[in-house]
DNA sequence: AGGGTGACGTTCA
DNA sequence: TTGAACGCCACCC
């Protein structure tokens, strides 16, 4: 048996993504490092995005660099995350996120 | 095999 | 501070 497995990088994100804890966030580029992609950040999106159901992943806690939500205002998607973060303790203010759940 | 795309990031104006 | 443009690089058709 050679190929034993791909660990299918979106399932590594996922466990990525899973780690981080509660009432804090993490940005796209730090997930893709964690994750040892590196420079991709923009997959982490893209796996997020072929997230299966019932899972568990809290894909709502993972916002870009600068504490901006990763989605249009105004969009449902959009309003749902916000609701998330904030149910979470996360400060979100005109779709951004404070500074302080940054650092973690 | 090639080209376009993107739940991003960084830099410039 | 905000907005626009470019760069990155793997994935999909």
């Amino acid at each position: 048996m050679s190929d034993e497995q791909e660990p299918g990088k979106d399932q590594k994100i996922w466990q990525v993504v899973a780690a981080i804890p509660p009432g804090k966030v993490a940005s796209y580029g730090q997930v893709a490092e964690m994750a040892g992609l590196g420079r991709q950040a923009r997959y982490i999106g893209r796996a997020l995005g072929k997230l299966p159901r019932g899972h568990e992943i809290p894909w709502y806690r993972v916002i870009r660099s600068n504490g901006q939500i990763a989605f249009p205002q105004g969009s449902d998607i959009y309003h749902e995350q916000v609701s998330r973060l904030q149910a979470e303790g996360v400060e979100v203010v005109n779709g951004r996120v404070a500074m302080k759940q940054f650092r973690w």
